[in-house]
Order: structure tokens, then sequence, then C-alpha cells
DNA sequence: CAGTGAGCGAGCTTCCGCTTGACTT
């Protein structure tokens, strides 16, 4: 018999494993096990909330092994993240597999390293319930804002639709934002700029400051060449000199947020990009004689901490590499924000030895972009400061003072390894150059007097990152799910993605307007601080959770009572956006809708005229089997591809984008095609026959393209085994495969087809016979199980007529008048 | 590669937070 051990991550298990030795068995849970069923509310608000918890869809598998697992083991370790929602799936792996106080206990481990795992491993402690019942009340309460507010949603404005917590006040921060940059009124002001030459020849420019009484604006015109005819012609002089120094102090490491922001800005990568390379670091890349190592610590943290291994290794790094006077002589230490979790450490590299340009070889570009990003920030923060050297002169001329600012580097310290973008590329410029040698009372000559109009800029649009950013300053969301939310507005069709910019559309804001019209409190910025602040009171045992909840549904309830009655018998309008595209039958300009399988160009005269389309993007190119158009669809994955316009008829399709450019030898369109394993990219052209091909970029050296292409190949092996067992499974019970094949030829959509086409118990015209061809396939058994499933749906239905019949009756006054109703709708 | 959007009303859509893995011309 064992010990097992069981943590939420595979990657943290592996290393634990090794920490731990053959006594333990460590297991991931990934994530957690169990949870509100997707289908339905499950909440029973009347009874103090109870909520109802099923396993998790899908996790089958994890939790037949975890069983199995326990079942082999004498005692069981919760070791789950230290945090709210780690001791929430160690209490829900409690719960689910019903273990026993006197073989199971909660284990934490604050970081990941022998010397951690080993005293957690000798502390063990019971269950937090306080932490697991704010869990319960997060939980819940996000159940019960998303799951009553978005079928208000269906009903008022249009089916699909979303809302919550997170969801809402992130478009709301991109709807706000669009309605500053509208209201923003620019102002006009003038700047001159004065090229000035010392007696030596050394040139710099100074930029025009005011005059005898001090500061002074530029509004127009007028006021700018005041200046520039006084000061034409005349000489410069130079005056006060003030010179100083100034220190800059190194970024913290990263967390989430933080390197979203920074990889967006200086790699222009994705929130979504930079956590999956993230991912792949931290689960470990193959260094030739190292093996299968870790590069970085876990990548969803919010916690700046540092473990001390780490710092002093840094530390030694440090001294050794650069020198005793670029380390401030101890560790630097970050204070985190207030109301993280702090369960992971902050985002560091896992072995400071590592080298970026040393491992190099063994990495894609972009893993070793990322990793040196974050090696580097994290060396940095462990540095001494940089010393500047600033001089700021004063230049007079005719009473107009000009001012000249530069600054050279004294000492270096951490700008020697790493220094933090901006968003904002004027404030980098003005950071100052170095100023040539002069003193006050030195005569300079003017080489060129430039006036130049400007205009004050409304607020930027939110890029992803600095959206992010906005809501973890307000302490909305979680690493784990700021990219994710994202793209869930992005999905809605509340927010849409213009370069890197986001800018909110008429749904998203005809939605973010009655949310804050009628939802004030849940639509509200603070919504969540002041969740959080309760929560932390439910943690300490200062609150009943259930109270908290109390609390927030008696306003909510309010809220949406008020709403139904403002709303009632209306929906909203959402302008549906025009399109340039004629409809041939009618000669209208189609519009933009949104169905069941995502949107369309429809006809706006319906119903008189219903033609619709699919929406296609021409590219220009020209289809190099028939010479028909391509188009960019999108597959019903989201992946974009192109094909010919004329698709059932030609069948040329692609993932290779079609160029404007021709080919030299046939003159047919050419497309770009990027080689999977080398990533070589080549301009091509696809006519049959043809064969012409232009290098674009050149790709990885051809040992790491094999290798790329083994470990592909071994993929797609294992992915073939996977399915080749998955068949032969299913040829036991062939009867699955059989609905399969029914309902996929019913509809493509194979989710809703299964679930909805067979079993359906009463269908529409439209669908009555693709359905019976459903029903026709099954087995013997399953029929007779639809039979049963139909018989009960129709005693059932007959029932709850002959239950609200009665209600009627009981609700009537008169028997006279009852009497009256029950005759006519009998005669109907 | 079929379809979608109104209404008579069949069933469906939806939350946040924890994890990892999956395509395919």
């Amino acid at each position: 018999m064992s010990k097992l051990v069981i943590v939420e991550s595979p990657a943290k298990a592996k290393t634990i494993g090794k920490y731990l030795g053959s006594d333990y068995v460590v297991k991931a849970s990934m994530g957690h096990l169990r949870d509100l069923p997707k289908k339905k509310m499950s909440i029973d608000i009347e009874h103090d909330f109870q909520p109802e918890y099923v396993p998790i869809e899908g996790k089958d598998k994890i939790i037949k092994e975890i069983r199995s697992e326990i079942r082999k083991s004498d005692f069981v370790y919760l070791a789950t993240d230290p945090d709210r929602e780690g001791e929430a799936i160690s209490w829900h792996i409690k719960e689910l597999f019903k273990l026993k106080d006197k073989n199971s206990r909660r284990v934490t481990f604050n970081e990941i390293t022998k010397q951690a795992v080993r005293s957690g491993i000798e502390n063990p402690r019971d269950i937090d319930i306080d932490l697991v019942n704010a869990q319960q009340a997060r939980r819940i309460l996000d159940r019960i804002v998303g799951y009553q507010l978005s079928p208000f949603l269906w009903r008022k404005v249009k089916r699909g639709l979303s809302a919550g917590r997170v969801q809402s006040v992130a478009t709301r921060l991109v709807v706000d934002r669009e309605n500053e940059i509208r209201a923003f009124v620019p102002e006009e002001y003038w700047s001159i700029e004065a090229l000035l030459q010392t007696a030596d020849g050394g040139k710099f420019s100074a930029r025009y400051y005011g005059d005898a009484n001090g500061k002074a604006e530029l509004k127009n015109e007028e006021q700018a060449m005041h200046v520039v005819n006084a000061v034409t012609g005349k000489p410069f002089t130079v005056g006060n000199i003030k010179r100083g120094k100034k220190k800059r102090t190194a970024a913290p490491p990263f967390i989430t947020s933080t390197l979203q922001q920074e990889a967006s800005r200086k790699l222009n990568m994705t929130p979504r990009r930079t956590m999956s390379i993230a991912q792949e670091l931290y689960e470990g890349i193959e260094l030739g004689e190292y093996g299968l190592t870790g590069l970085i610590t876990y990548m969803r943290t919010d916690s700046l901490r540092l473990a001390d291994e780490a710092t002093a290794a840094a530390a030694g790094f440090i001294r050794g590499r650069y020198g005793e006077e670029y380390y401030p002589g101890k560790p630097r230490v970050f204070k985190t924000k207030g109301n993280a979790q702090d369960a992971h450490e902050a985002i560091r590299p896992s072995n400071v030895q590592l080298l970026p340009e040393e491992i190099r070889k063994y990495l894609t570009p972009d893993q070793f972009k990322l990793y040196r990003l974050i090696w580097s920030r994290f060396v940095a923060c462990q540095m001494a400061d940089a010393i500047l050297d600033t001089v700021s002169a004063d230049i007079v001329c005719e009473g107009q003072v000009f001012r000249a600012s530069g600054h050279t580097v004294a000492f270096p310290g951490f700008t020697a390894v790493y220094e933090e973008g901006t968003d904002d590329e004027k404030k980098q410029d003005s950071a100052g150059k170095p100023l040539p040698r002069f003193d006050q009372g030195d005569k300079l000559t003017a080489e060129k007097i430039e006036p130049s109009q400007h205009f004050t800029q409304p607020p930027a649009r939110y890029t992803e990152a600095s959206l992010i950013r906005a809501m973890e300053e307000r302490g909305i969301g979680r690493p784990s799910t700021y990219a994710p939310t994202i793209s869930t507005i992005i999905d809605r069709d509340y927010v849409t993605k213009e370069n890197k910019a986001l800018r909110p559309t008429p749904l998203g804001e005809g939605v973010t307007g009655l949310l804050v019209d009628e939802f004030k409190s849940v639509a509200d910025y603070e919504f969540t601080a002041n969740m959080e602040h309760e929560l932390d009171e439910v943690e300490a045992g200062k609150l009943n959770y259930i109270q908290l909840l109390h609390n927030f549904y008696d306003g909510f309830e309010a809220a949406l009572k008020q709403a139904e009655i403002d709303l009632e018998g209306k929906r909203i309008k959402i302008q549906d956006e025009v399109t340039d595209v004629i409809c041939e039958k009618c000669g209208r300009n189609m519009v933009i809708k949104s169905g069941r399988f995502g949107k369309f160009l429809a006809c706006p005269g319906f119903p008189e005229c219903t033609n619709t389309k699919p929406i296609t993007e021409d590219t220009g190119a020209a289809c190099p089997v028939c010479g028909a158009k391509v188009v960019k669809k999108k597959s019903a994955r989201g992946y974009v591809y192109y094909s010919c316009d004329t698709y059932p008829t030609c069948q040329f399709m692609t993932w290779d984008k079609p160029l404007k450019t021709k080919c030299p030898n046939c003159d047919s369109s050419l497309f770009r095609h990027t080689d999977r394993d080398s990533k070589e990219v080549t301009d091509v052209c696809l006519r049959e026959g043809c064969g012409y091909k232009e290098l674009v970029k050149e790709g990885l050296p051809p040992e790491e393209t094999e290798k790329r292409r083994k470990m592909r190949e071994a993929r797609a092996a294992k992915a073939a085994e996977r399915a080749a067992a998955k068949e032969a499974a299913e040829k036991n019970g062939e009867t699955e495969e059989k609905v399969k094949k029914a309902t996929k030829k019913a509809t493509t959509k194979k989710s809703t087809a299964k679930k909805t086409l067979p079993w359906m118990t009463k269908t529409t015209n439209k669908f009555k016979k693709l359905k019976d061809e459903a029903v026709q396939e099954l087995t013997a058994k399953q029929q007779e199980q639809y039979a049963k499933a139909l018989a009960k749906y129709e005693a059932e239905k007959a029932a709850e007529k002959a239950k609200k019949a009665a209600e009627k009756k009981a609700a009537a006054k008169k028997p006279a008048a009852k009497k009256k109703t029950t005759a006519k709708e009998s005669a109907e």
C-alpha cells in the first residue's frame, strides 16, 4: 500500500513525484472534478441557495483513474493549490470519493521546491471549510447572475447572448472607452523646436518653454508665429543649467497580466498565444543532454513572491556575470497586490543558469523570445538601480525661454539586461538624449526654428492586453480567465478586434446600456471588489456565506423584477450592419444577421424576400482550377480557409493565403505557403503541373525540421492509434456509431443534432423526415427506449395540461363562468 | 455545403474558475 498525493497540474505531479520518492503516488486532477451541471441552474434559491453538484462531463476518465488510485492507497494527501479554488477542489474530491478523515488530509505547498514540498507533507491539516464556503458563495453568485441575466437577454434582445459578473464589466470597459473617444474634443496646440549649435559645432534641439514669467502655452498659429518672429535671426544664450541624478528601479517580476501586456508590446503576441507558449515552457522542453526540463514556473499567477532559492541563484549569477556593483547587496522583495490569492510564485525561469542564448537551439523562435523576456525581467528585478545624470538647460532669446533636457547613463544597473516597454511611443522619445558640452552664458546659433501644429489626442482604444490590465487593476477576473474572457466577448459579438484595437459593436453597446440601466449593481466596476471584500469576511469566519448570498440576491431579484416591468412586451432592436452586397433577387443592400450557425447575409426585405447567403470575402485571387474567384471562408471550427467561389461545382480548397501577384510562368494566382515542419515560407503556384515556387523566408535548419517532422508524425501515429482503439471499442457497441451516422446525415452540427434529432419527442415538419430516418437507424433496444421516452413525454404533457386546466378552474370565481370556458376550450 | 431571421412554440442558448489538449489541407 502507498500514499496518494493529488495535485492540480500534471507537470506539478511530475516534479513533486521526484521530490517525494517511491512511497508516494502523485496524480493530477486537472482542475475541478465536480461542479454545477451546465444544463440548468441547480441552485435551490428558496432553500438557502442549496447547490446541486455533479461530476464534470468529460472528466469521467480522470475520475476513474483517481478512484482506482485511491483504492490502491491507504492514505490520501489533498495537495491542490493553496488558494480558494484549490481548497474547494480538495473538498469536492473528498465529497466525490467519500474520503474519511482518518485516511485523508489537506496539505499545501507555497512553492514547488524540495524543501517546501517535504515540509508541506509533514504538516497536514483539515480542510478549511470557511475557504470552501467563500468559493461556493462566489460560484453560486456567478451562476445566479449568469443564468438569470442571460435568459433575460434572450427574451429582450436576441437568442444566445450572455451576461456575467466578469464579461459584462469587461465589455463595459470597452464601451465606456469608446464613449470617451466620441465625446473627446481635440484641442489645438503648438510647439516650437529650435535646432541649435554651440561654438565648437555641437548640435542639439530645445523646445519652447515660456517667457520670463514662466511656462506658457501656445494655443494657435498666431501665438506660435509671434514667438518665432521674435527670435528669428536673434542670438541665443545659455541660461540656467540644472544638473541632477536620477535613479531608476527595475520592474517587478512577471505575473500573468504583466506578462501578457509586455509580450503584446514587445513581441506582438496575443494573450492567448502568450499563455500557450508559456504553457510549453512550463511543461518542459527537451534540452539535449539535460533531458526534458521545465523552463519557467507556473504561468497563471497573481503573486510577486520569489522563492529564496531563486533570488539566491540570481544573486550568484549577477555577481558572477556583471560584477559586484550590479547586485544591490540583498534580495529585492516585491509586495503582492492585496486582492491576490498568492497560490503560486511570480513567473520566473526555473533555473537562471539556463541562459536564453545557450538553449536557443532547442526552442522555437516564439518559445525563445518569450523565455528570454521572462528570464531577463527576472534577472533585472534582482539587480541594482540604474543611475542617470540629467541636464536641463534654459536657452534664452529675446525674453523667450527654450528648454533642452537630456541625460547620460552614469551606471546602467538593471538596464544592462532589461527595460520595460510602454504603450505610448512618444513617451520613450522624450526620455532625452545626451547633450553636447556647454556652459552658462555661451552663445549659440540657431540653425532652424520650427513651429508645428498639434492636437490633443483622445484616449487610445484598449488592446487585448491593456484591457486585461484594466480588469486586473479592478480585481475583475483571474489569471486563468483573462484571455478566455476576451474570446467570449468577441465570440458574442459584443466587441470586435481591428488590428490590435478593441471596439464595441452596436450589440455590445445595446446590451451594456440595458445592463447599466436595469442592473446597475452588477454592471458596476465596484461589484467584484465589494464581493471580494465580503468573501474575505467569509474566509475569516466572520460572515456566513448564505447570508452573503441573501444580501446579494434581495437586490438582484428586485432589479430583475423591475426590469421585467420596465421592458414588458418590448424588445431592444439592434441595427443590423448593412453591407454593399446587393440582393440579386430584389436589389436591396443585404445586411448581416446572426443565427444558430453564425453570421450570414440576409435580405432586409424579409419576409417578402427571403434571400440569404453565406458571408465570404473576395481575396482578389483567381482559382487555379477553374479561374473563378477565390473567397475566404471560416470553417465550422472557426479556422480560416480559402476556396473557390463556385464551391461545390469546383472543389478547390486551400489553407494557403491567396496573393494578388501572378505566377510568371502561367499567370495563375500565387499562394503563400508555410511548411508545417520547417516553417519555410514560399509563394507557390497551385496550378496543376506548373510547380513554380519562390522562396520568401528561409526555414529552420534541416536537422530541426527533421526533428519536428518526427515529433509531428509520432503525434499523428498516437492519434491514429487512439482513433483505432476507439473504433474497435465502438464496434462492440456499434450502436453509438450508427446513431452518429444518422444524426450526421441530419445536420452537420453534431452536438445539437445528436441530442435533439433521434430523441426529439416532438418535431417540426421541417425536421420530420430527417428525424424519422434517424429513428429508423436506431437499434431495436434504442427504439424501445425511444418509444418509452415518447410515451413518458406525452403522459407528462397531458398531466401538465390537466394541471393547468385545474388551476384555471380553481382561479375562476363563478362555477358558471368556469363551465363556459372549459366548454369553449373543448369545442375548439 | 445545410441552414439561419418574426410569428402559432419543438428545444436550444447562458455563468466563473481550475486544468490540459486538439486540429488538417
